[in-house]
DNA sequence: TATATTTGTGTATTGAGTACACATTAAAGA
DNA sequence: TCTTTAATGTGTACTCAATACACAAATATA
């Protein structure tokens, strides 16, 4: 993995230890590196899955790793993530939203290292994905044991974050097909929130948002009575890549 | 400030001009320095106000900043913000949240800068209290106009997530003497909040949370009829130190 | 044509959010 | 001590969201 050579690089630049021991310089200030980590969530087999990659640092050997690398000097943070995004899965026309920034002095083994976690959430079946590595895995996130660093508590983060997230926003609609059954809608929910939901309450409340348009469609290749196809409006979508303002809390008393 | 004499001293430093000239070298990659900035909300005169102080960088003259301060490089990053706040104010008694991240290539016209922000509430009468600098100065909310970096913009961003959480935990519990009025609660809502409310609702309102104790004193020094004073309950209290669960979007149909 | 499986729909209940008005209390001043 | 002033303290009606819950209609398969 990109960062962890890096870091492994710096750790052992000569320059960089002397720099570090001579307390009285103010260069010490500069020996943290700074590094984003992205939580690429993904949805298939009804189950909620993260993009992994066997970590190639020692300490870690046989576990697996979030996407992450290290910002550049000219490169902004967000950007950071984006490109990290874009070399990894080849997608660039998705949200990633940043949800904490993790410092501890010893989650990194090699050197110090402050990394922001982003989440994204990405169509696993989708033609312009583009894996770039034989080392990068979906892990279904409910299965996932021991991972590198502090990622498994990372995910976590940004599972919480997430579930907070898709009843205000209607971010989920690139973890399905163009045209879905509220029944897959509904399956997708229950797998992020890990819990069963209620088929008439919850359709009542997808109503509510106007997010869907009903088509005039069927589905097919089911062995029951098929349920009506539905997609989101580009408004919706829209809206959800760039609305940020959450006022929900406005429903204060006035 | 401290934060910016060093990120002078270092740009400054020919060591790690060249650093950053190297472009082979992966030294390049630790030329980032790593802050955090703390957003000190105090409550005085019936407004919200946050804790400011001079800059000293040539380019922002005359203007306010946060107070922040580089991440040692064997500091946790959370433990930065509570030193920061310890030492500004001689507080360490109080919760600090986590923000967001600000990681513009230019928002800093020294150097290379990611950000940290975090918030905290503080009793701007407390006897504790112990403002270091004469540079230090508690600024309405309100009445921002022009400060240096991004930190408007942070605080802005804090104040959205201090709206947002002021309601689910009782964190204001130390922007008021330990014995209040139910209407010098709903004064503080309101200036947080930045809205008027309803003086039966809020109360209702309030009285569903149960954080409170009526007591049996009434106001004093009033010149019209002396409301019950009330006071946290400690349980409620500690529970919003702690309690970082936010899982009230589980209100989710079953 | 019977069976299995899933779709699609509605109502009753509870609780929170909101709008809104009047009697009570204490202090201050005439 | 009586009046004025300014705040406290309280309850009801309405709307809307959350929830629990059951049955008829549609399709595929055997």
């Amino acid at each position: 993995m990109y960062i962890e050579h890096i870091v492994k690089a710096m750790t052992s630049n000569p320059l960089l230890k002397s720099a570090a021991v001579e307390k009285s310089s103010h260069l010490e200030y500069f020996n943290i590196a700074v590094s984003v980590d992205c939580v690429i969530f993904g949805y298939e087999d009804k189950e909620l899955k993260v993009l992994l990659i066997q970590s190639d640092l020692e300490e870690f050997s046989g576990l697996y790793s979030l996407l992450g690398d290290l910002v550049k000097p000219d490169e902004d943070l967000d950007a950071a993530s984006y490109r990290v995004l874009k070399d990894r899965t080849g997608l660039d026309d998705v949200f990633l939203q940043q949800v904490h920034t993790f410092g501890s002095v010893n989650r990194h083994p090699s050197g110090r290292v402050v990394s922001t976690a982003y989440y994204s959430l990405v169509d696993i079946n989708s033609h312009k994905l583009n894996i770039d590595s034989n080392d990068l895995h979906w892990h279904a996130v409910k299965g996932i044991k021991k991972l590198a660093f502090d990622h498994k508590q990372i995910i976590e983060t940004c599972v919480k974050m997430l579930r907070e997230q898709i009843m205000e926003h209607p971010i989920v609609h690139n973890l399905l097909p163009e045209k879905f059954s509220l029944r897959a809608l509904q399956e997708l929910y229950e797998a992020i929130l890990g819990t069963p939901l209620d088929r008439r309450n919850f359709r009542k409340k997808i109503a509510l948002k106007s997010w869907l348009v009903e088509l005039d469609e069927l589905e097919e290749d089911v062995t029951h009575r098929p349920g009506k196809l539905h997609k989101f409006k580009t408004k919706a979508v829209k809206s959800s890549v760039s609305k940020k303002d959450k006022n929900f809390f406005l429903t204060m008393c006035t």
